[in-house]
DNA sequence: ATGACGATTTACT
DNA sequence: GTAAATCGTCATA
């Protein structure tokens, strides 16, 4: 199994299966690691999560246990990335959780970038939906959902790939985070009674953490 | 076959 | 603050 630094661990399979809720917790302070064919290493620590919670959730696109292929892999075993494309133009990225046909997924938000910045930035500024590169902070190159994906070259190739096993993207450990704020989920209006429950967690003070928790 | 819309981001008033 | 960008997916027919 390829791994960047020598000694260094990846989360593994037993650390996947447990609820959306404790694994959002867990991965604050875990780094995530695009390996490039070709390129530098891309990462960042987690700083921005949110739980999803299965077919009970309003706002999970398993809600109901609705299953189609677009969410297949979210019915995969612990471990599994799901990425989804959309608003016509971003990806989302999220880890899977729990046993297999179960629909649990945490969805990764934010990272604060730690390796291959200068190639994340010019991954940034060029597409359709790019910043100036000239406009662009260290601030501005993980802090949401469809920045960090497009950061870290993470798109529908990436969908339901094993993050235990898989050569190009994975998760190691990180310390315990002791400082972890909750609120709202972003963008889950239509979700009536899960709207307000505090699914969403970030690193306290972090300011790479998207714009509505800083 | 069609149409409504989205777990977002950016630019602009 | 508001609106535009942009297209795959899914429910409906």
């Amino acid at each position: 199994m390829r791994q960047r630094v020598k000694g260094v661990r990846r989360l593994q399979r037993s650390e996947y299966a447990t609820d959306s809720v404790t694994l959002a917790r867990r991965l604050l302070g875990c780094t995530l690691v695009r390996a490039i064919e070709d390129g530098p290493c891309l990462s960042g620590v987690i700083v921005e999560t949110e739980a999803y919670c299965g077919a009970p959730d309003l706002a999970s696109h398993a809600v109901g246990g609705r299953r189609t292929p677009r969410n297949e892999a979210m019915y995969a075993q612990g471990g599994t990335s799901y990425v989804y494309f959309t608003y016509g133009m971003h990806f989302c990225f999220n880890v899977v959780c729990g046993e297999v046909d179960v629909p649990l997924a945490v969805l990764v938000r934010a990272l604060e970038p730690v390796e291959g910045i200068e190639e994340m930035k010019r991954r940034r500024a060029s597409g359709r939906k790019a910043m100036a590169l000239e406009r662009l902070r260290d601030t501005d190159l993980c802090s949401g959902p469809g920045k960090l994906c497009a950061a870290m070259g993470i798109d529908r190739a990436l969908n339901g790939v094993d993050l235990v096993s898989d050569e190009r993207l994975w998760i190691e450990p990180g310390a315990e985070t002791s400082q972890i704020a909750t609120g709202p989920r972003i963008g889950i209006g239509f979700a009536k009674e899960w709207v307000e429950k505090p699914l969403r967690f970030w690193v306290k003070g972090n300011p790479h953490v998207s714009g509505r928790s800083k």
